[in-house]
DNA sequence: GGTTTACCTAGTAAGTCTGTAGGTAATATA
DNA sequence: TATATTACCTACAGACTTACTAGGTAAACC
């Protein structure tokens, strides 16, 4: 699995944002019944999403969240990258403690790299706005 | 991450088988050395190779694995889905417990469709032989 | 001051990943 | 037949990840 529920819930909120007036704030405890997401595990996803500057957020009565760009301006990799924190294939062609050391001599390393170049292409080329008009390929 | 150690030792292997003798039976130990994989660890995916009838094994001095069929005719996605179980993007368009409620009405659901057609298309186009001689793509 | 909201830290039960440990069964050789 | 060599089997275990839950603090509005 490359996607987890995090990743799959960013995007669901998203959309669902995209659905609204965008000039109106929604509250989280609205944007977490609407989906049927626990409230206090979206917390930690429109955190994420707020200090990326995905959202713009305001505190107290008739505050929450709202999108700051068109629906069009986000992609589904940027949200996904964001969220899941990486899309890589495998984990040891990363830099970092999982790098492997036969990367030199990895006879499937090319085979990796294209599939992780394959799998961003295919995320950076899909928009919020692609899945509100129920996106078909 | 899509796919973990088990099948990439296990695509390891096979390379390693290719690149011998295809009528010798190596002992696991010799694989295990050759690759500096686990041997108790590298038992459990060649039980699941063995099983599946990917690879020959026989007991005793003399014995060990070998290939049964060409190089060319083993994909790489054959290969990891028997060790991975599966390849899917996302655990919630499978069926099965993992399975979501919201198949009928998710909107990104044909985007993980996709990307599982296209992953799979991937890997089952790719063989033994393609990583043997420095796959490119 | 009180309510509503976002924001923050910490914990946790269940599952997965990456192995280990210790045996049994089959085959070849002496 | 005895012994060594190999595959095969079951069980466990520590570290990590996933998907939450608990309980607070800080900001904005009335």
């Amino acid at each position: 699995m490359i996607v987890s529920t995090k990743g799959r819930y960013a995007l669901r909120v998203m959309v669902n944002f995209a659905q609204r007036d965008s000039a109106e704030y929604v509250p989280l405890k609205e944007i977490a019944e609407s989906e049927e997401i626990s409230q206090k595990y979206l917390e930690s996803i429109m955190a994420v999403l707020s200090k990326a500057g995905f959202v713009d957020a305001v505190h107290g009565k008739g505050g929450g969240y709202r999108l700051n760009r068109k629906p069009e301006e986000y992609t589904v990799g940027s949200i996904l990258k964001l969220t899941e924190g990486s899309l890589a294939a495998v984990s040891c062609s990363s830099q970092g403690p999982a790098a492997c050391s036969r990367t030199q001599c990895c006879q499937a390393k090319p085979m990796w790299d294209k599939l992780d170049k394959m799998i961003d292409d295919f995320f950076e080329g899909i928009t919020i706005a692609d899945l509100l008009s129920a996106y078909e390929g």
